[in-house]
RNA sequence: GCCAACUUGGCUCAGUGGUAGAGCAGUGCUUUCGUAAAGCACAGGUCCCGGGUUCGAAUCCCGGAGUUGGCUCCA
C-alpha cells in the first residue's frame, strides 16, 4: 500500500501494482496525473508512457523485483545514452535487465576498453541527474523500418516485434525500440555502476557476429549499491579459487595443461572423505563398485556413438600396436561390457553399479574455471541396468541418495526435468512414458523441479540438479538420465520371465556430479569452514611453553588413536600467533595447552567461529570430537 | 573457440624507457610468553615465453602461453 498526498491535499492510497482502471474509481484522471507528476517517495514508473493513452498504469515501486527490473532496464537505456555520447556511431542491439544488473550488447566503431568504463559511469550519472522523462511514441512497423533502415540490429528487432505499432521510448538523446514499462524519469534510477565488458554473440549464437557486452547494475538507492558491491566482494572471499590457494588444497600447473587439477594434500583428504562418505551409502543402498581402464580402443566408442556425436570433446587418438585408441570420455560404454560378459535373467535385475570414474574432455580453453569446469574430472558415475517395470522405483532410489548427500553437505540445489531436444532419437512413446517416469517420482517424492523444456540429451530425458556458487552462477551437477540409445546400440538384454530377450532400460546418474565440481561447490557453499568430518586437519594442539611440548604430544597421540587427524604447534612463538596462524588455516579445533592443563589432564577449546569455549577434560573431548566425525554433523553455524 | 583485460620472489601487490622493491611466508639466532601477528639477521626474481623497436625494455610494438570476466558449450 503506497499513500501518497496530492497536490490537492487530500490522500491517495494505491496498491501495487495498479492499472488505471482501478485508478479511475477513485480519482480524476486529471488528479491522478498530477499525482504521477508530484515527486512522491514509492510512486513508479512508466508514468508518461500510459497516461497518453488509455493503456494500463502500473504503480509498481522500487522495492519489488519488478521495480528493480525497471529501474535497470531504465538504466540500459541511459547506459546505451552514454555510450551514444562517447562513441558516436555506435549501434544498439539488445539491453535488457538481468538477475545482478542489466547489460547492452553494443557494436560500436571504435573499440570500448575497461579505461572507458569510468567515463561511462560519469556520463550515467550526468544522466540521472538531469533527470529528463522516458518519453514513450509509436511508429507504424513501416516507418520505424524506414527510419531504422541502415541499422540491422534495430531492423531485425523490428522483424521480431508483434503487430503493427512499434513502441519506442526517448529520454535525452537516445531513442530505442522498447516494449517499456520505464521509469517516469531519468532521476527514478537512484544509484548505477558500470561493472564489466565481455563479448557476447548477436542471438547468442557463435557464428553470428560478436558485439561488445557492458555490464552494469542499477538500485533506487546508493545504499542499496553499496550492499550490493559489498555482497560481490564478500563472495570473492569464498571464491573457491581463492580459497584453495589459502588452504593450499588445489592448483594446475601450466606445465600440466588447463583444466587439469593437481590436487594437494589438503584438497586430497577432503576429496577422500567425501569419496569414503559415497562409497559406504552406495554400498547400504545395494550398489556395486566397478573400475574400468582410463584408455579403450577407439573401437568402443565407434560403437557406442560418442565418436559420431562428442567427437569434437574427445582427445585424438593415440596408436598403440598399430590401433587407434582413446582416453576415456565416459564411463557407460565399460560397464556396458561388463554387463554383456554374461548372459542375465531379469531375476538378478536391477544391477545398481557405480564407479568414482575418471575422464577426459575437451572443453574450449575460455570456458574453463578453476575446480568448477575442467578437462579431466572424476563422476561420481553410475548406471543402473533394470527392467522398464523397476523404473520408477530405481529413479526414486536415486533422487532418495541424492537427497540424502546434499542434505549431509548441507547444500542447496535446484531440480530440473529436461524435456525431449529437437534431435533426438527414440519414438514418441518411449519419450512420453519415459519423462511421464520421471515426472512422477519427482512428484512423489514431492520436489520441486522447474521443466527445461528440450533440455534433454539426444538418447533420453534426464532430471538435473544446478549447485549455485559463491556469486549465483548455476552449474550443472548431479544428473538422472534414462538412455534408449546405449541399450540398442550395445544390444544389452535380459531373459525375461517369458524366456525372452528383452532390451535393459538404462539409467545414467552421478548423485554429486563430479568430485571437482562438487568440491569446488563446496569450498564456496563453507567458505572454506568444512564441518570436521570434512576439515583436512582437524584438531591443531598448540603449547603455550615448551613445558607443555611432552603433554602436547601425548594429546596428539590420544586425538589421533581416536581417528582424528591432528598436529602439534610445538614451536617457540607466543600463542596468540600460533592461534592466528591456526585461525587462517581454518583448523576448525585448537587446543591450548599449558601448565595448568598439563596438571589436570584438560585443553583449552577454542573452535573455529565460536571462539574460546573454556576448558575440557582430554579424554571425553576425544570421544565427542570423534563422535561428531563419526556423524558427519554439520557446523551448527554457516 | 570468440571478445576484452591481466601475468613482477611461495603469497598479496608497488614499480610507465635509465642497474628490480615492500609486506607476509621461509631460514638462522634470540624470546618461553595464556586465546588472531615477539625481536634481529639472512636468503629468495630469465619481471610468463619468443621476437622486434631503442644507446638502453619489467615498462613500447608483434606473436604465443596461462589466468580472469563474459559469450557459445558442458559434469
Amino acid at each position: 500500500m503506497i499513500t501518497i498526498t496530492l497536490p490537492d491535499g487530500k490522500a491517495l492510497h494505491l496498491d501495487a501494482p495498479m492499472t488505471l482502471a482501478d485508478i479511475a474509481g477513485k480519482i480524476s484522471r486529471d488528479l491522478a496525473k498530477k499525482a504521477l507528476a508530484a515527486d512522491v517517495d514509492g510512486v513508479a514508473m512508466d508514468l508518461t508512457a500510459t497516461l497518453d493513452k488509455d493503456a494500463a498504469v502500473r504503480f509498481i515501486t522500487p522495492d519489488t523485483p519488478e521495480g528493480l527490473d525497471i529501474i535497470r532496464h531504465s538504466a540500459s537505456h541511459i547506459l546505451a545514452e552514454a555510450i551514444l555520447q562517447l562513441f558516436p556511431g555506435t549501434k544498439f542491439a539488445y539491453g535488457p535487465a538481468v538477475e545482478d544488473g542489466f547489460y547492452y550488447d553494443v557494436d560500436a566503431p571504435t573499440v570500448i576498453t575497461a579505461e572507458d568504463l569510468p567515463k561511462i559511469e560519469k556520463a550515467m550519472q550526468k544522466i540521472v541527474k538531469a533527470n529528463k522523462p522516458f518519453v514513450r511514441h509509436e511508429l507504424t512497423r513501416a516507418v520505424a523500418e524506414a527510419q531504422y533502415k541502415n541499422d540491422e540490429y534495430k531492423l531485425d528487432n523490428i522483424a521480431r516485434a508483434q503487430g503493427d505499432v512499434i513502441s519506442f521510448y526517448t529520454q535525452g538523446d537516445f531513442s530505442d525500440l522498447c516494449r517499456g514499462p520505464h521509469v517516469p524519469t531519468a532521476g527514478k534510477v537512484g544509484a548505477v555502476k558500470v561493472m564489466s565488458l565481455a563479448g557476447a554473440y548477436w542471438h547468442g549464437d557463435a557464428s553470428q557476429k560478436q558485439l561488445t557486452r557492458v555490464y552494469g547494475t542499477a538500485f533506487s538507492t546508493k545504499e542499496e549499491l553499496d550492499a550490493h558491491l559489498k555482497k560481490l566482494e564478500e563472495a570473492k572471499r569464498r571464491d573457491h579459487r581463492v580459497i584453495g590457494k589459502q588452504m593450499d588444497l588445489f592448483s594446475t600447473e601450466p606445465d600440466v595443461g588447463p583444466g587439469l587439477i593437481l590436487w594437494h594434500p589438503n584438497g586430497s583428504m577432503i576429496r577422500h572423505e567425501v569419496e569414503a562418505f559415497w562409497k559406504e551409502e552406495h554400498i547400504k543402498r545395494g550398489y556395486q563398485i566397478l573400475y574400468t581402464p582410463h584408455i579403450a580402443s577407439e573401437a568402443i566408442y565407434k560403437r557406442s556413438g560418442h565418436l559420431e556425436n562428442y567427437g569434437d570433446m574427445m582427445y585424438s587418438p593415440m596408436d598403440i600396436d598399430g590401433s587407434p585408441y582413446r582416453v576415456k570420455p565416459m564411463n557407460c560404454p565399460g560397464h556396458i561390457l561388463i554387463y554383456n560378459s554374461n548372459v542375465h535373467s531379469y531375476r538378478e535385475l536391477p544391477f545398481r553399479w557405480c564407479e568414482l570414474g575418471t575422464v577426459y574432455r575437451y572443453e574450449p580453453s575460455g570456458t574453463l574455471h578453476g575446480m568448477l569446469r575442467v578437462r579431466g574430472f572424476t563422476q561420481d558415475d553410475s548406471h543402473i541396468f533394470c527392467t522398464p517395470e523397476q523404473v520408477e522405483d530405481e529413479i526414486n532410489g536415486v533422487l532418495d541418495l541424492m537427497e540424502h548427500m546434499m542434505k549431509t553437505f548441507g547444500y542447496k540445489y535446484k531440480a530440473f526435468l529436461a524435456t525431449r531436444p529437437a534431435k533426438s532419437i527414440g519414438t514418441d512413446a518411449q519419450w512420453e512414458t519415459a519423462t511421464g517416469a520421471l515426472r512422477a517420482v519427482l512428484e512423489r517424492r514431492g520436489m520441486p523441479y522447474e521443466v527445461d523444456e528440450g533440455g534433454g540429451v539426444f538418447y533420453g530425458p534426464k532430471i538435473d540438479i544446478k549447485l549455485v556458487d559463491a556469486l549465483g552462477r548455476e552449474w550443472q551437477g548431479p544428473t538422472t538420465q534414462l538412455d534408449f540409445n546405449l541399450p540398442e546400440r550395445f544390444n544389452v538384454e535380459y531373459v525375461g520371465k517369458d524366456n525372452e530377450r528383452h532390451k535393459v532400460v538404462m539409467i545414467h546418474r552421478t548423485v554429486l556430479g563430479s568430485m571437482e565440481r562438487f568440491i569446488g561447490g563446496l569450498i564456496e557453499h563453507f567458505a572454506g569452514d568444512f564441518p570436521l568430518w570434512l576439515a583436512p586437519k582437524q584438531v591443531r594442539v598448540l603449547t603455550v611453553t615448551d613445558a607443555a611440548i611432552a603433554y602436547g604430544r601425548e594429546v596428539v597421540e590420544k586425538l589421533r588413536r581416536a581417528g582424528l587427524r591432528a598436529d602439534l604447534d610445538d614451536r617457540g612463538d607466543k600463542i596468540g600467533a600460533k592461534i592466528r596462524e591456526g585461525e587462517l588455516a581454518r583448523v576448525p579445533v585448537l587446543l591450548i595447552l599449558g601448565e595448568k592443563e598439563k596438571d589436570t589432564g584438560e585443553a583449552s577449546v577454542r573452535r573455529r567461529l565460536q571462539g574460546d569455549l573454556g576448558s575440557r577434560k582430554v579424554d571425553e573431548l576425544v570421544l565427542e570430537l570423534a563422535q561428531e566425525v563419526r556423524e558427519r554433523r554439520l557446523p551448527n553455524k554457516n
